[in-house]
DNA sequence: GACAGGTGGTGAACCGCTTCACTGATGCGC
DNA sequence: GCGCATCAGTGAAGCGGTTCACCACCTGTC
């Protein structure tokens, strides 16, 4: 058998061109070195076929391309969808995404970040599950970090693109109280460990002033696993008439126990998603939900994240963005009818 | 400004215990040393805060301990879910995974692949786009490949768990034929450029003998795609009463332009998926669906790869795997009522 | 004719780890 | 007391690039 034969080096285009095997770094760079001359390495390194090795410029040059993602949840539906668009969106200009999963999970996140980082990814997009942890610090300074949905404090990201949360979460409660909800159930997917998210404050906050009584829950985003809780909210005293999600993946489980409960949507019980998936709109009713516009979100990202990896003249351009919710209301939000007992 | 403090590497723990580097990188690994120098070391390491450099490891070793996962399409989503699952079990045992989008395209697949291979993950696990591709061979060649999904030709993949895909496209279109449909559609994504996948083989094979005819229909992944693409169909001459869609993304862009032309399902049009995405029963109706056991699929990837990882005893243990679809039969097939003219 | 300055390169250090070949000391049997 | 393993550890050579310092040569200029 022939054995495996070595993948060409720069050596090999060296002693090919009788250059020096820096000359053909430079070269194949197009650096230093005159047009005929890279003209001619170039041509034996496509003759070799030659593909440069990444982990060793990796070690050289301390850069790869490679762009990382760090999900807080992939869980969650949405959160899938956007890596894949965010993915598409770097591959097309020329980056791979490393994407992972940080099961929303702060300890994960952080060992995930430093791993990225570690690996050299030239930059590191985050969509993160603890934006207060005190790791974002210390990964901003070793790499240009870019967030995306609760705005990181202290300007510890290069580049962040915010989710206007405040203003949506108002505007669906107020919905719900102008429908005559005063019982409403808050569904978030949000750890423990995590107090006081701004969607969180919001709800305390605007609660009062519009008479609804608003608990809070935490639920995960896997179906079976939200659906359950969901089943336990539906059959404890007090059931709410309304029920904000925090991420449609939540509101999925609510449709799932709605149904096996009987409840009618939105008779029986008033439904908001976040986030509005594109399957969102398929449901029997369709799902009233507030949408991110997404195309603009992973142009809007990857072009920050472009900058601010070129960026020597850090603060030129303009580094954070905020988006606005588009509210999308559709069947699942109606007035109180039956008010009282289950059934 | 304290300048950047350089990481710790392996010169430093040298140093700081009084051996040389070369015992210090056996002694972390535990390899060749007693163990109570083993401790000093490690002692030492954590005080420093040593974590080791992945790159230089990499390029010195030829390994990292991950894990490239190359889909065929992010845009489906149940593709989506495996690939956060699978992410998540390889986590599960400490192997990151790098998960990376081939967007449908042969191409994309063998460049991703080889980029994959030349950033030293230690197995590649793929879906492919392509099975008949001429680059599987060459990846098999240069690392641990494991297919999800359709079989390689001639035994390229080390590991390969293999969907009985003949088997569920016949027993779907029997249960189409059963329910007396005889205009029936098979949706797929694939390219044109891969002919003859196994199951537009089947739909050949088995069509006549059902009495039915089977037009083969190309589609997107993502919903506005798949929606304009089953409008069409359905606007088209010779409307479908029943639609087989190869995947359950293509089965909701059915269900949105069935919504949208008015037509009901089952009524009007039955509808069958594949995969089963957990969203399916969630669907007004229910969308009958062929779900893969997914714990099963991940647990039985995840194994296989790390045996063939660990294998230098090649062949012990089975390495191809077949799983066969659970038919999920719910609302959206019925029998034929309305033949004839839309509306 | 000496010198500045630009052109077209070269050699070697370096990135941080793994691994091979080798050395000194120690233990052991007889 | 000798030969021979075994043990604990060392030095240096990779891996395949990038980058710095430097050099030889040519050209133009005063």
């Amino acid at each position: 058998m022939p054995e495996r034969r070595r993948r060409p080096t720069l050596k090999d285009i060296a002693e090919e061109t009788g250059l020096s095997s820096a000359a053909v770094s430079y070269a194949l760079r197009g650096l230093q070195v005159p047009v005929q001359t890279q003209e001619r390495v170039r041509e034996a390194a496509d003759r070799l076929g030659y593909t440069g090795d990444p982990i060793a410029r990796a070690l050289a040059s301390g850069r790869t391309g490679n762009v990382g993602l760090l999900c807080g949840s992939l869980e969650d539906i949405w959160q899938q969808s956007l890596a894949a668009a965010l993915g598409r969106g770097l591959l097309g200009v020329g980056r791979q995404a490393l994407i992972v999963d940080a099961t929303n999970n702060p300890d994960q996140e952080r060992k995930l970040a430093m791993q990225l980082v570690d690996q050299r990814v030239d930059a590191l997009i985050a969509m993160p599950v603890d934006p207060k942890a005190a790791h974002w610090a210390a990964v901003a300074e070793r790499v240009v970090l870019v967030s995306i949905g609760d705005g990181l404090p202290g300007a510890a990201a290069a580049a962040e693109v915010v989710f206007d949360n405040e203003a949506a979460v108002a505007d669906a409660l107020r919905e719900l109280a102008n429908a005559g909800h005063r019982r409403i159930t808050v569904l978030t997917s949000v750890a423990a460990s995590t107090p006081d998210r701004p969607a969180e404050a919001v709800v305390h906050r605007v609660g009062p002033a519009l008479g609804i009584t608003a608990g809070l829950l935490t639920a995960p985003y896997d179906l079976a696993g939200a659906t359950s809780a969901a089943l336990r909210m539906l059959t404890g005293p007090d059931r709410p008439t309304g029920v904000l999600c925090l991420s449609d993946s939540l509101a999925y489980g609510v449709y799932a126990a709605a149904r096996e409960l009987g409840l009618r949507i939105p008779d029986d019980l008033s439904i908001m998603g976040f986030d509005d998936h594109p399957l969102s709109a398929l449901l029997t009713p369709p799902l009233s939900s507030y949408r991110w516009p997404v195309e603009e979100l992973v142009a809007t990202v990857v072009r920050l994240t472009l900058d601010a990896i070129e960026a020597t003249d850090s603060g030129s351009r303009s580094r954070r963005r905020v988006l606005v919710a588009q509210p999308r209301r559709r069947g699942s939000v109606g007035a109180v009818r039956s008010v009282g007992a289950l059934g």
